[in-house]
DNA sequence: GCGACAG
DNA sequence: ATCTTGTCGC
């Protein structure tokens, strides 16, 4: 509940208790056999959908990892379209609990991404994440996987393939070629700069892949989304300020 | 058995 | 993902 004439960090706290309370805390396995039933069950869930019917805010998370692969930072980041202004930031540490073992990134890094999702004051229409939607071995890649557990549209934004097939996408921005899975279309080789390596663009929950193109156009000033980059910037700064020496900042 | 393999 | 410096080119 906002009321007129509260300061702005008492609106923060309403607002980071509505987010909150839509943000789950899932038990998460930690086994490989343990973590492919989740996937399994989970992909019943995941819905495919036409929308959204309006998007202003897009988030981005990524994360990064200490040199010595213990801990785990994970951050997000919000822009406003169609100009692409920032307008907010979360993030979490954690431990690692779970190695990288391709087919199951979701169960190394969803923990904290859950963790930074429940810190953010405001409510995205739409979430990128560094990874594939359902353009994976069980339809279930990090960002169909989130956007289930979310209940918010998602979209896997890769950079490089894990399953599928494709030709190569035309060399201008906006091109791109169907991404083929056992005789279905699973996503979009995307190419969002000209002459630049294409990007890996798949649904992940309540989005239709055509919108996911559009919406990831709208927000590439370079090959990567920009929230997905502001995001990559805040980990790196995290774990810089962790790691190293701080000559400045 | 061999190669592939998001981050 | 991370370890790592400079360098060639738009």
């Amino acid at each position: 509940m906002l009321h007129t004439g509260c300061p702005p960090q008492v609106n923060n706290l309403a607002y980071n208790a509505s987010v909150m309370a839509a943000v789950p805390a899932p038990r998460w396995p930690s086994t490989v056999s343990e973590a492919r039933k989740i996937q399994l069950a989970l992909k019943r869930r995941l819905r495919v959908g036409d929308g959204p019917r309006a998007v202003r805010l897009v988030a981005g998370a990524d994360c990064a990892f200490s040199p010595d692969g213990r801990t785990i930072w994970a951050g997000i980041a919000v822009v406003a379209l169609p100009a692409l202004d920032p307008v907010a930031t979360a993030w979490a540490a954690g431990r690692v609990t779970f190695p990288y073992v391709p087919g199951y990134l979701s169960f190394r890094e969803g923990p904290v991404f859950l963790r930074a999702a429940r810190r953010l004051s405001i409510r995205p229409d739409l979430w990128f994440f560094d990874g594939q939607g359902i353009a994976h071995p069980r339809g279930l890649g990090l960002a169909a996987h989130l956007g289930v557990l979310l209940d918010r549209p998602s979209v896997g934004c890769a950079k490089s393939r894990l399953v599928g097939e494709h030709r190569e996408p035309g060399a201008r921005r906006g091109d791109w070629a169907p991404l083929m899975l056992e005789g279905k279309r699973v996503g979009a080789v995307l190419r969002t700069r000209d002459h630049v390596r294409p990007l890996y663009v798949s649904v992940g929950h309540r989005i239709s892949l055509a919108a996911a193109v559009r919406w990831v156009l709208a927000c590439c000033a370079y090959r990567v989304p920009e929230p997905i980059r502001l995001a990559e910037q805040l980990v790196n700064r995290l774990k810089r300020e962790r790691f190293h020496a701080r000559p400045g900042r």
